[in-house]
DNA sequence: AATTAGCACTCAAGAGCAATGAGTGCTAAC
DNA sequence: GTTAGCACTCATTGCTCTTGAGTGCTAATT
């Protein structure tokens, strides 16, 4: 274990470095008000910590900057919850009592926010889909050929899908089949859609109806491909990183750019399952692009349900405490804000 | 006017230029095949293409590149429309014939395709709502106190939003006022519905059903937003000019992908009404931050009606003739694939 | 009269080098 | 155990020099 004269000097290390990204020596940390030892005193507890692993060096004569194990250490044992003020982040109850009732837009909101709020990006993943059950559907024909299937999640989200109608159906024939549809799939999850289509409503139909056979069997399609379509993403503040000066080279930039654009690939890294807030730091990233960022994870709820994952991306050099307590306070208001939305399906 | 011989040279200077992007001296061209005078006589030549503002130098000695100006002369006399391979770009019709229905993922696949083959940005501009008309309107109660209108427009837009109900309100009044939307509302041009809203239905309903009101106050809301709601923007290989020599500093990339996030602004600036393709070069844009690049735009139509716009964004050194044909061919296949998508709405 | 060879000149870019200074580790004194 | 002192390291900066690709101008050539 770390001495408390350890500790005090490697909190300072850190909080400096994360101020000003340069290595810093001993002198710098001598200054300070809390230290009362001289800079070679602190140049012994510096090649201890660094024996240890805490530190690290950038070259053999340079000041010490914090090694992955040390913000490992740093998150896992400094950074106390303080809750600091959080007024920034409730915005968002306040968002929903005036009348922003768009999940889309509650989660939008927050993105922005928290970007703001911190200088990283903000990666909210959506309801997972196999969370979410059909509260209606509808289908609208559109030309002779086509017609768009609207589903209605019970969280409100609205998924639609053009798909191909034969041409002899008319808008009455529709309107029976929706409303087959409705009394079988309502409250189904979503997931399960394509596979109770076959099981309740086609033998049902084929009876009745036989023109709609070919048009389910295009349904089904759209049914299959939304429960497969992976849960949206939602971004925030992706230009802030650029404020950072570990990237102000035009390699990194454009690897975090190409990296945002593999949505699958991220979408992953925040279907996490763990319930709690999550800090991974650099190279603990098993996705091999973002092994030189910190990626913070937080769910949030519906009720006690699991919902979707919001997440900040940033330097290991991060401001871990500010971040982790504001991520903690958006994921809760996010929670909150759902439960207010929803409050009375979560219930039924 | 030019003569055949300075045509020649400032013709082998924009090639050049735009291939390596470095100034052009005198002796790299005399190399080429088709130029057949010393060194010493281009340089005659170079210099009155610059007296004229075609051509400029980055310093006193060093060779030439095109100025705006002669990008400008360069676009106007000498990018002969020749129809290269533009089969690339058939791969929508393909798309459409093949079951991809979705206007939006039409609009997405064209974005990708058309960055990919040009290796630089692409913005597409969705259909202006003012052109759009109501098929058919949903409501979908979700909670006991809220419920989503649901709109779709003649072009197969699903928009929708979320709004305040009474909460005595049940399903079958919702189910009354619907038909009475529907009856009275299909085939208005989005951006009257809240208008019509007013004129036909409020009138009609406030006789039969007082509690109705209310909800169609908010409900007026929403169609009101819809429509002032501008067009969306899809976009692709936003990472694209991360490739250009020209982006090799932080500063620009920065400032660059923060005018990416000025919505408004770019929806604008692809607003043109002009319905032909168009090129604007450096500091002929009006919008400042967008005063580097140049900006090609060309209308897609639905029938003759114009319907969006798309785009490309570049580097003022840029592939002028390759852009110029390969948007132009994109804009007539996504014309082509909304007539086909749309043919009999569009005949109706 | 138009073209071109020749030449002096310019300037960006890069290599080499010394000076600076912020940092270190180690040893010996406190 | 702490710290003063000192020799040492190395990234950074600024300076000078060289290089080479380019120019414009003048005089010779066609």
């Amino acid at each position: 274990m770390l001495t408390e004269r350890q500790l005090e000097i490697f909190q300072t290390i850190i909080d400096e470095f994360v101020k000003s990204a340069r290595p810093i020596g001993s002198k710098i940390i001598s200054e300070k008000e809390n230290i009362s030892v001289s800079p070679a005193t602190i140049r012994n507890v510096m090649a201890d910590l660094e024996e240890m692993g805490y530190l690290k060096k950038t070259h053999s004569s340079s000041g010490r900057i914090p090694s992955e194990k040390g913000y490992r250490f740093y998150v896992d044992h400094l950074v106390t919850p303080v809750m600091t003020d959080i007024s920034n982040v409730q915005v968002i109850r306040h968002l929903v009592e005036d009348g922003f009732y768009e999940f889309e837009r509650v989660v939008e909101m927050s993105a922005e926010i928290l970007s703001d709020l911190t200088n990283y990006t903000t990666i909210i993943l959506g309801p997972e889909v196999f969370n979410t059950r059909l509260k209606q559907i509808q289908i609208v024909k559109l030309t002779s050929r086509t017609a768009i299937a609207i589903l209605v999640t019970n969280t409100g989200l609205v998924e639609h899908r053009t798909f191909i109608i034969p041409e002899k159906i008319n808008s009455t024939d529709i309107e029976k089949l929706v409303n087959i549809l409705n009394e079988r799939l309502t409250g189904i999850p979503m997931i399960q859609l394509s596979e109770k289509l076959d099981e309740e409503v086609l033998a049902l139909i084929k009876d009745n109806i036989n023109m709609f056979e070919n048009m389910l069997f295009h349904l089904k399609d759209v049914l299959k491909n939304e429960s497969e379509h992976s849960a949206k993403l939602y971004f925030g503040g992706k230009a802030n990183l650029f404020n950072q000066p570990e990237f102000n080279d035009v390699e990194k930039i454009h690897s975090f750019y190409l990296m945002m654009e593999q949505e699958e690939e991220i979408a992953n890294l925040l279907k996490r399952t763990e319930n709690t807030l999550q800090v991974t730091i650099g190279r603990e990233n098993d996705y091999e692009p973002i092994q030189d960022f910190t990626l913070v994870t937080a769910p949030y709820r519906l009720g006690h349900e699991y919902m979707g994952t919001i997440a900040l991306i940033g330097p290991t050099r991060m401001q871990y405490r500010r971040a982790i307590t504001l991520l903690k306070a958006l994921s809760n208001e996010m929670t909150e804000a759902f439960y207010h939305l929803y409050q009375d399906h979560y219930f039924k």
